[in-house]
RNA sequence: GGGCGGUUGGCGCAGUUGGUUAGCGCGUUUGCUUGACAUGCAAAAGGUCACAGGUUCGAAUCCUGUACCGCCCACCA
């Protein structure tokens, strides 16, 4: 006799399983010209990430998709690493390094960076560790790190050859200026939240006429500091005349141009709106089209320069505000204000309101890299999962600006470009104040050089000591070269170069709609420009996990479920079931911690099942036939279950292959837990001992957790090891196959039969209040020779499961006397209960079950009584409405004949 | 301003090209120390599929509109 502990304990088969797995190498992928591949590149992780739900949800699913995969036998490849996650690092270390009163330039840039360094070792591998705890199988000796020696390279040849082309470019432009990372930021980094504010109505006296003034409408005054013009629309009547004035800018007393700009939208505030070049990314382009001086008014950190009057100097952008209205105010400048909402871009990092701000910054040319991307997802060659996201890229992907990528930090993939210090100087000397014409800055005139190495002097000149660049990349600059450059791109040695020949394109990406843009757009422009091909064929966009309200998970609002701690409480592979149960394709999924018990029961009723066929087998006769044939097996139960199991294998192979994960999930089970548990098993108990039960036991068990393994790949994998199999792993065990031969809908049908029957029969025991250890009799009435035939058959199965003593099978029998009954299709059963049913209240039962089939049949004669139903529905749709309708018929007259027995006063 | 998603029994959700008596999990009720499992077993109750029109022989499913909830995009001073 085996002992097994009643429980499975996940915490032991985790630790035990994972660390089996790696010692055998078993997630390593090699090139193997003998099958095809199948590659998935982790979304890499930030080195500062703490594993989310969003991270269990998304790596579960890459997860059953590698799993799947390499058990249907390709060379399967996961590729893991991590993103050094350039701003969101340094806040890190720079947050550390303030415990020690030091800022980063107290460090310098070279200490500061060691620290940064220094700090990834420590912390940077966290997530992987954590990942690991989630049975992620990814090929851990392949780990990757966006800032890898070899991977530097590849950015900054990528770098240098967009720039060699033009696609890469420096410009003075209009950016996102997060105050608080001191740093530019490209538009996706910048999140536009609605703000309530206020319109606040500012009077601009006009020149050389006594009290007249014209009314401006600004949401942020303090930038007026930095107005260079007031623009209307040409077509406004009301100010088509002030064109070509001249206004004073209160507080800065100067003179600024009245322009007229076909982009004013007369109806607004006033129709009338200050221009400022330098802070406002409208107000830049309708400088650039009327040629304007921008004026920069704040400091990096948003505090006001040195352009500025003195009293407002070195004031906090929101402080000048409050200070610039009372001095309006004051003036009598001060029209009116009036509440107004509109949405302001904050720093996707910290937060910070963000800064429209004018400054030198390099842009990669995304509308050229954007038309190869958006040809290959229009074509359909690259396709979203669920479809609807394709609009939304290609919506985007129409849209684009320059992508701003120079950030003002230290950590990341430094620019490779050289500046000659004197000859940039005299450049941006000759180009003063005409920047904002000469949007693009001509590299060569500038004397600015992009290359692999420090150039050793300046062409220009010939000065020696050039001096770098000192922005790095933003962090996506990185990521997008993600898919190939992990595998050596562009430096490849012969192993490499065979590799990512192999393994690009990869097949699928899993990541979530947030990450469209950021980075699935990018690697897909990247992919096509430098490889010529897409990076991945399928992109699986899952939902966001949510709080049981809705609402998105965040540290800040409290209500996260930390993954590490539901891994904890109910196992891996709940963890695992739970997640993937509950999404649907694309949806959101709202998480409780209750929602993690499905998960776990289900592992305990593997457990369990297991548990019962593991005691109960002798190995020696599971083993005896492990290629056995349909025509081997003649019981109805065994015939059944196996013809259920391989109908689930294929609805599971099928909801697989096409993301479906949830109906996946649910197949299996619906299919382990209440028919192979609920029927199978139950009714296995009687013939435990036969060669047939044996073998489907155990066949059906051993499959069945094959079909769970990449689902819950620990308790499989436990349970599978106890059992008698061939090879080291259920992991690299073969997916099953679909054998067609077993799948049998008569034999379905057939059972379904008898378990209806139960379930009558269980439906009287409980109405009456029969006591489950008393046994009844029964009788059962068939309408034909075949159905006596199956019900003798299975007399036993009913029997047992219904607690019957003795059971009589006949043709058209009559009711006994004091019986109960149940009317099925073609089958009466009667339990003679006299002196304990009630006669009234069963006949009563009868009469409502009569007058529910009659209602059905209402129904189905109208159906079949319109023309119009009868000519134009598929003729199998008729053909099944007449079947039902004869069906219901009979149900109903044998209700009518067992109710006129009942002799009711 | 534009786009997208959601609205199905008390709660959380499935429902693939329109066609069974609309399913599942949790919860609820009743009964069970049935020899794998009380993280269990058995039986049951509970829904006019947000609303209004339309298309169709037939609509939870397709179309139009409305309402509410949520998300995304946009140069809303």
């Amino acid at each position: 006799m085996i002992t097994i502990p009643p429980r499975y304990n996940p915490k032991q088969s985790e630790e035990k399983w994972y660390q089996f797995w790696e010692e055998n190498n078993f997630f390593h992928a090699e090139v193997d010209s003998k099958r095809k591949p199948y590659c998935i590149v982790i979304p890499p992780p930030n080195i500062t990430g703490i594993l989310h739900m969003g991270h269990a949800l998304n790596n579960t699913v890459q997860d059953i998709l590698i799993r799947f995969r390499r058990m249907q036998g390709y060379a399967t490849l996961w590729m893991p690493g991590t993103d050094h996650a350039g701003i969101a690092t340094q806040n890190v270390v720079e947050k550390e390094i303030a415990h020690e009163g030091l800022r980063r330039q107290d460090l310098g840039r070279e200490k500061f960076l060691e620290r940064t360094w220094l700090w990834k070792e420590k912390y940077g591998s966290t997530i992987i560790t954590q990942l690991k705890k989630l049975g992620c199988s990814c090929d851990w000796q392949r780990t990757r790190f966006t800032m890898d020696e070899q991977y530097s390279l590849a950015v900054t040849e990528v770098f240098i050859r967009l720039a060699e082309r033009g696609l890469i470019y420096k410009a003075n432009y209009i950016i996102n200026w997060c105050p608080r990372c001191q740093t530019a930021l490209s538009d996706e980094e910048s999140a536009h939240k609605e703000v309530k504010g206020n319109l606040y109505y500012i009077k601009y006296p006009l020149k050389d006429s006594g009290m007249d003034y014209i009314v401006v409408a600004t949401t942020r005054p303090e930038t007026m500091l930095g107005d260079t013009a007031v623009a209307v629309n040409p077509k406004d009547k009301r100010y088509k005349k002030l064109i070509g004035k001249t206004v004073i800018l209160p507080l800065v007393e100067e003179e600024i141009p009245i322009i007229g700009d076909s982009g004013v939208d007369p109806k607004f505030g006033t129709g009338i709106v200050k221009v400022t070049p330098a802070h406002d990314p409208n107000d830049f382009e309708i400088a650039r089209r009327h040629s304007l001086y921008a004026k920069i008014v704040m400091n990096p950190n948003a505090t006001m320069n040195q352009n500025v009057p003195l009293d407002y100097q070195r004031m906090d952008r929101f402080e000048a505000r409050e200070a610039i209205l009372e001095d309006l105010e004051e003036r009598g400048l001060l029209e009116k204000i009036v509440p107004h909402e509109h949405s302001v871009g904050h720093c996707y990092r910290c937060h910070t309101m963000v800064e429209p701000y004018f400054s030198e910054q390099w842009f990669v040319d995304m509308p050229k890299l954007a038309e190869a991307a958006e040809d290959i997802v229009k074509k359909g060659k690259l396709k979203f999962h669920p479809p609807r996201w394709k609009k939304v890229y290609l919506n985007w992907m129409k849209g684009l600006h320059g992508w701003c990528i120079s950030r003002q930090i230290w950590w990341g993939h430094r620019i490779p470009a050289w500046y000659c210090p004197d000859c940039k100087r005299a450049y941006d000397a000759a180009h003063k104040g005409k920047a904002l014409l000469t949007e693009r800055i001509d590299l060569l005139e500038a004397s600015i050089l992009v290359s692999l190495e420090n150039p050793k002097f300046c062409p220009r000149c010939g000065r020696t000591d050039l001096k770098q660049d000192e922005d790095v990349l933003d962090t996506w600059f990185s990521s997008w070269l993600w898919p190939f450059a992990i595998f050596g791109w562009p430096t490849l040695d012969k192993k490499q170069s065979e590799e990512l020949k192999y393994f690009y394109p990869t097949q699928v990406l899993v990541t979530a709609q947030e990450i469209i843009f950021f980075w699935v757009a990018r690697m897909i422009m990247a992919g096509m420009h430098f490889m010529k091909e897409a990076p991945f064929s399928d992109v699986y966009i899952h939902g966001t996990v949510r709080d049981i309200t809705g609402t998105k998970m965040s540290k800040s609002l409290g209500n996260i479920i930390d993954p590490l701690e539901i891994v904890k409480q109910y196992g891996c592979d709940a963890l695992r079931f739970s997640i993937i149960s509950l999404v649907a394709t694309g949806q959101d999924v709202n998480l409780a911690q209750n929602k993690f018990e499905g998960g776990r029961n289900f592992a305990n009723k593997i457990w369990n099942a297991a548990r019962f066929i593991l005691t109960n087998l002798d190995k020696e006769k599971a083993k005896a036939d492990l290629c056995l044939s349909a025509k081997d097996i003649t019981e109805l139960k065994e015939r059944w279950i196996l013809s259920r199991f391989y109908q689930t294998l294929d609805n599971v192979t099928k909801s697989l292959d096409n993301f479906r994960f949830n109906d996946a999930a649910k197949s299996c089970y619906e299919f382990f837990w209440h028919e192979f548990c609920d029927w199978y098993i139950e009714l296995a108990k009687k013939t435990i001992s036969s060669k047939q039960t044996q073998l489907v036991l155990y066949k059906v068990l051993e499959k069945t957790l094959r079909m769970l393994h990449p689902f819950m790949p620990f308790i499989t994998e436990e349970v599978w090891q106890s059992l008698p199999h061939e090879g080291k792993s259920i992991m690299i065990s073969p997916w099953p196959h679909v054998e067609k031969q077993f799948i049998d809908e008569k034999i379905d049908a057939q059972m379904q039969r008898i378990i209806s029957s139960i379930v009558a029969i269980r439906n009287i025991r409980s109405v009456w209040q029969i006591e489950t250890n008393k046994n009844i009799q029964a009788e059962i009435s068939v309408a034909s020779q075949a159905l006596e035939k199956l019900f003798s058959s299975c007399a036993s199965y009913i029997k047992d499961s219904a607690r019957i003593e003795s059971l009589k099978v006949g043709r058209n029998l009559k009711r006994p006397k004091g019986a109960a009954v149940a009317v099925l299709t073609d089958v009466e059963i009667f339990i003679p209960l006299e002196g304990i049913i009630n006669v009234e209240k069963e006949a009563r039962r009868l009469t409502q079950k009569r007058y529910d089939l009659e209602k059905l049949l209402e129904i189905t004669d109208k159906k079949l009584k319109n023309k119009e139903f009868i000519s134009k529905a598929p003729k199998e749709i008729v053909e099944r409405e007449k079947e039902k309708k004869e069906k219901l018929k009979d149900s109903i007259k044998k209700l009518k004949d067992n109710l006129k027995g009942f002799h009711l006063k």
